[in-house]
DNA sequence: GGTTGATAATCCCCTTTACT
DNA sequence: AGTAAAGGGGATTATCAACC
């Protein structure tokens, strides 16, 4: 059932397609684009994303869906106009017949693939337009189709809000030093090799996140190279988001963490000049983890705390957090610390790569609750 | 300066692979 | 065979950037 089968230089399969329909959308417009299907038009579309894996991804999600709707409504991209845009978006929130779209997650080429999971909640639906919405302007300029119906859409229902509610989510200084000095309890004596890497690896980890306020992709791509002395300082070079490329300072805890995590690897204190090995590696001390098996890492650890805390009899607040607590988490942490510590916020936007200030200052507010605190000293009675 | 559109990330569930 | 590690796919959320 799938229409888009692969990335790169192979052009797409298109499986299920009405005759009866076929080319019936290039009559009456100038193509600019060689395509001869639908199918073609969306791939060359796709391809201008070849570089940026999770965006083509998605936007291969979405894409698929909709040639798969216009196929078994008998239309093509030309045809869609305004209301069929209404239908195809009633669809993305209940996909019917049920049993023809949707089903358990698979593999692509599985039998029992579907494209949906379940009907899609508005946020989804929302991010499916705007992309469908992206792909439709450029098949204007390509001359595929003869209008965009997105334009005519101006629905309150799609402009839901994505501005992020305040952030909260974060570890409190108590919470962090527990934790982080439970991260730090000597294993027993009679480890077995992989315990102690494991132990030493998840130090390394947590360190690195509370330092540095990575994401956990950066975390996973991150390079031995790219920790760099120049003129004397140390620095960490970090591709990020939009494949913005930064240079963040290495606190001094930071070198020894990694001198620390190095050892356990046999590896020299410091990296070499162009080290390409990756930094976070899997259990042969070779390889490299996934961004998907790190967060698995980052939430199990604050799982295993949580039950370590709540058998100490810690605070059921603290416990909760941490059963909550994700990578992101961390990231939020990291930076509403440095905050707090009085890092200035340019600086602190520099290091945690946001272009804009107002995203930095997002997390000056959650000093409310110190600030709550401290008032609470302002007495009648002292 | 706020809104909205665009892009890419996080997070979760499930499957596959690798290792005793 | 049984278990844990790692990977795939997709929903949802965060951030960036262009536009009024």
């Amino acid at each position: 059932m799938s229409v888009i089968e692969k990335r790169g230089s192979d052009l797409p399969v298109e499986i299920s397609r009405p005759a009866a329909t076929t080319q019936l959308a290039i009559s009456t417009t100038q193509a600019r684009i060689s395509a001869a299907t639908d199918a073609e038009a969306v791939a060359a579309w796709l391809a201008e994303y070849q570089e940026s894996p999770q965006t083509w991804k998605s936007y291969r999600r979405e894409t698929e869906r909709l040639l798969l709707w216009l196929a078994s409504r008998q239309l093509t991209l030309n045809g869609m106009d305004r209301e069929a845009l209404r239908q195809f978006e009633q669809f993305l929130s209940d996909p019917q017949p049920a049993e023809r779209w949707v089903g358990p997650s698979r593999p692509r080429q599985h039998p029992q693939w579907r494209p949906f999971r379940g009907g899609l909640s508005p946020a989804s639906r929302r991010q499916s337009l705007i992309i469908l919405q992206g792909l439709f302007s450029w098949l204007v300029e390509a001359g595929w189709v003869g209008h965009n119906p997105f334009r005519l859409m101006r629905d309150k229902s799609r402009r839901l809000s994505n501005q992020a509610p305040g952030i909260e989510r974060y570890l409190e200084r108590p919470v962090w030093e527990w934790f982080w000095q439970w991260l730090n309890r000597p294993l027993g004596v009679e480890q077995s090799d992989r315990a102690l890497y494991e132990h030493a690896r998840r130090r390394f980890i947590f360190g690195f996140a509370y330092l540095l306020a990575p994401r956990v992709s950066e975390m996973a791509e991150a390079r031995m190279g790219d920790f760099k002395m120049t003129e004397g300082r140390w620095w960490w070079d970090v591709v990020g988001k939009g494949s913005k490329i930064a240079r963040v300072p290495l606190p001094e805890d930071m070198l020894m963490c990694l001198a620390a995590w190095r050892k356990v690897l046999k590896l020299d204190a410091k990296p070499a000049y162009q080290e390409q090995s990756p930094v976070i590696r899997a259990l042969d001390g070779q390889r490299g983890i996934g961004h998907n098996q790190l967060y698995r890492l980052i939430r199990d650890t604050f799982n295993q705390a949580a039950e370590a805390l709540e058998g100490e009899g810690g605070d059921p607040t603290y416990i909760a957090a941490l059963r909550q607590a994700t990578p992101h988490w961390l990231r939020h942490t990291s930076i509403t610390h440095q905050a707090q510590s009085g890092i200035s916020l340019r600086h602190l936007a520099e290091s945690a790569r946001h272009a804009r200030l107002d995203t930095t200052s997002r997390y000056l507010h959650t000093e409310d609750h110190e600030w709550h605190r401290e008032q609470q000293r302002h007495r009648l009675v002292p």
